[in-house]
DNA sequence: GTCTATATAATGATAGAC
DNA sequence: GTCTATCATTATATAGAC
């Protein structure tokens, strides 16, 4: 991504200047904002993309193509438990993005569905990979268990965030993750080895209802 | 909560109400609607609480009330999946307080701290009761298990929350609760009862490690 | 206490000159 | 393409009558 300035165009340097602003505030960030940041004048904004709406989906355009054009390793990382943000997060390049990918995920908007998507299939490929490898045992439902730790994961990270956002505003997301990860190794690799319940068969007489 | 409302001063009468619209519609609900709502002028809303954050603090402060005088069995229900909200939601009375609930969660506004530490404290005395009962493994730091369990479960939950939210509007925040619930019950139960790694020296040699 | 009317501020969007 | 200036809308907050 951002290439130098003087390589791009009007347009794209509006684009980009926006997901920096849009990742760093939130969408509730004006156009005047975000004009001032790509150092043009509030007008030429709508000229190019016709609405705030607009803008926004161009950046969504740009960040989802540039996700899809990542690596499977990039996107799911060594860690369960961290996923695909706090892989992103350690790169310091990808650092708009990340920004602006989670300001998108909290948001709920347009590309948090696709977004989300993407990053469960890359799940049950990798998650498949490492059941063949011996080191995850498999489910009875591969797929649904994917979708169900992205989502734990993702929505705890979420919420953290969030959480930290607020405690200590000048906390920037890539330390609260960070620091999330190494608050909660010990209890997340408890649940990864041995489980909650003491009781095995909780899980059969589940199985035989159905 | 919610007496009869001839019974209601009007300044209670207006906080219910904006209970009601801030969860239903979320915080960004603008005081003329609320002021509706009470069947008030919306110069009234703002005589009695000074300014629209000022009503929001005074529903924060009545929604924790109620929520701090429930009972532990009522916030931590019977299943450790599902947690506080889905107990409220199958309840019809706690409908709006479930719904205001979940956008001050969603929100992280002022509310959502105290109440994540609410949740979290009763969690604690009730994971403490099950280990004592056999029911759920013991763990090497019962607290921060505690903190990691409820990160995981509400995060998950209003993420969902908010993406089902998305694709289809006219659905209710309790149905895609159930929906939740029975959608990744099978993941969950495994996770809970087998774990999700092979082999459990991985947390042995993370002991180590420290 | 309660209302109507208005001040004030910020936003997204547009018109028209250059 | 790019700018300045402005419109229209919406929101919160306030002033003053009753």
């Amino acid at each position: 991504m951002f290439n130098d300035r003087a390589d791009l165009s009007t347009a794209a340097r509006i684009r980009d200047a926006a997901v920096l602003e849009f990742g760093q505030h939130g969408f509730g960030v004006g156009v005047r904002a975000i004009a001032a940041r790509a150092e043009v004048s509030p007008g030429l904004v709508n000229h190019h993309f016709g609405s705030k709406e607009g803008l926004r989906r161009a950046c969504d355009d740009h960040v989802l193509g540039f996700v899809r054009d990542q690596r499977v390793e990039v996107l799911t990382g060594g860690d369960m438990a961290g996923g695909m943000l706090a892989a992103m997060a350690e790169m310091e390049e990808y650092a708009p993005l990340f920004a602006y990918l989670v300001r998108s995920l909290e948001d709920g908007g347009p590309l948090a569905d696709s977004l989300f998507d993407h990053i469960v299939d890359d799940a049950v490929t990798y998650t498949e990979e490492a059941v063949a490898a011996g080191i995850i045992k498999p489910s009875r439902d591969p797929a649904a268990r994917a979708r169900y730790l992205m989502l734990l994961n993702l929505g705890a990270t979420l919420l953290y965030l969030r959480m930290r956002r607020r405690r200590d505003p000048e906390l920037d997301d890539r330390q609260a993750l960070r620091d999330l990860m190494s608050e909660f190794a010990l209890p997340a690799l408890e649940m990864y080895t041995q489980g909650l319940l003491t009781d095995p068969a909780v899980l059969d007489s589940f199985l035989q209802e159905k």
